[in-house]
DNA sequence: AATATGTTGATATATAATTAACATAGTAAA
DNA sequence: TTTACTATGTTAATTATATATCAACATATT
């Protein structure tokens, strides 16, 4: 489509009003100004029609945003109009956390499949999905057309099951484990590195404390 | 202190670095220079030495960085020189992979007592702590001095509970709530907003596919 | 000892993101 | 219908961030 390109920090901004208007939906909340929205996420509410006029006029002079239309809009364009198929591989702590989250289904992110190394974790269910041997995982990624791979593995292991994934046909990776994986521009990663992020808590802790 | 102000950009780019050096340190690097670092991180050589000199001129002209003494920068910088005193509440799936994972207490965080609601979960022990009613977090944050404070509740009940850990005197919030906490400014919150995360990886898988 | 090379730290330039300003379209009320 | 008001969408200004350049200096080599 390659029709403007909309920064990254624009893009991370979505999810956020995204959620608030889904509050007020939820609320019955029928109408809301940018100013109104610039209260609830603190954002300036320049900012938030700037934003939103990357996608399309959404609102109306004199009037504001249908809660109800924007939703509905702001969720088209994150692509939550739709299911996605994904696996998990890595059982531990942090991977029976992320599959046993009612949230992500809730939002269209099924997990097909479950894989581990681990032959004692083989036959446990998570949230009705059964823990498989990871090395079946190539051939159910190819055989049920799965788009997102989640790894909650180690640092160490992250990097090749990376590329299996992608050599297997998956175009989006939610990463877990600490480390930057190095795949092809075609493949999509988002990392979430729970290391990183505390460690800014550390430091922002400390520069409060001057 | 309040010496120069570094922005925010910067500072979450030190983990990253902080992570290359123990990882380069650990492989018996003695010494890298801002390009090598660049390839590593992926982020500009410029960028680099520039993002460092924010805190002090670490490096030699024709050497290069000390790995070694770089890390030990970066870990005081990060505040990392020391133990922080944390409390979790929510101990439900997500609230125990955080618990369990064990990076986070090499680090120097150190889980001193679960909370739940739940009394179903009390005398549970996850890491050797055993879970207890969130009726006692208020006395326990003062009468140990905790200063983290991780929440790992449902969205519905986190302000709550971050206001309490607030008025105890913890200083520093983990929040992995999809809120975001209104709180005074000499309280420091860190999201986790696995949501956001997944929205915007979402995003980006579809605008991969145009 | 002299010279070439590599690399930082500082400064200057370019790019990107945010905020502010405003003209105009649309609302709402008399 | 008229008029005053509201709030968007858009352009401009400002601020923040990233990149490029370069003098100073360390190290290795001749």
């Amino acid at each position: 489509m390659g029709n403007k390109k909309v920064s990254m920090a624009v893009i991370r901004r979505l999810p956020k009003y995204y959620r608030y208007l889904t509050e007020l939906l939820d609320n019955d909340i029928k109408r809301i100004s940018s100013q109104e929205l610039s209260k609830l996420t603190d954002f300036t509410a320049s900012q938030i029609r700037q934003d939103l006029n990357n996608f399309g006029g959404f609102g109306q002079q004199g009037y504001g945003y249908n809660v109800r239309d924007l939703q509905k809009e702001l969720g088209k364009i994150l692509g939550l109009d739709r299911i996605y198929k994904a696996i998990l591989v890595g059982a531990g702590n942090l991977g029976q956390a992320i599959s046993n989250y009612r949230g992500f289904n809730d939002a269209g992110f099924k997990i097909m499949a479950i894989f581990d190394k681990n032959p004692k974790m083989f036959g446990i269910k998570l949230m009705d999905v059964m823990i498989q041997d990871v090395d079946n995982m190539d051939d159910f990624i190819r055989d049920n057309d799965i788009e997102i791979g989640i790894i909650c593995t180690s640092k160490e292991g992250s990097q090749e099951i990376a590329e299996r994934m992608a050599k297997s046909g998956i175009t989006g990776i939610w990463n877990f484990a600490p480390a930057d994986l190095k795949l092809d521009d075609n493949v999509t990663v988002e990392n979430v590195h729970l290391n990183e992020s505390l460690f800014t808590l550390s430091y922002l802790l400390k520069e409060n404390n001057d």
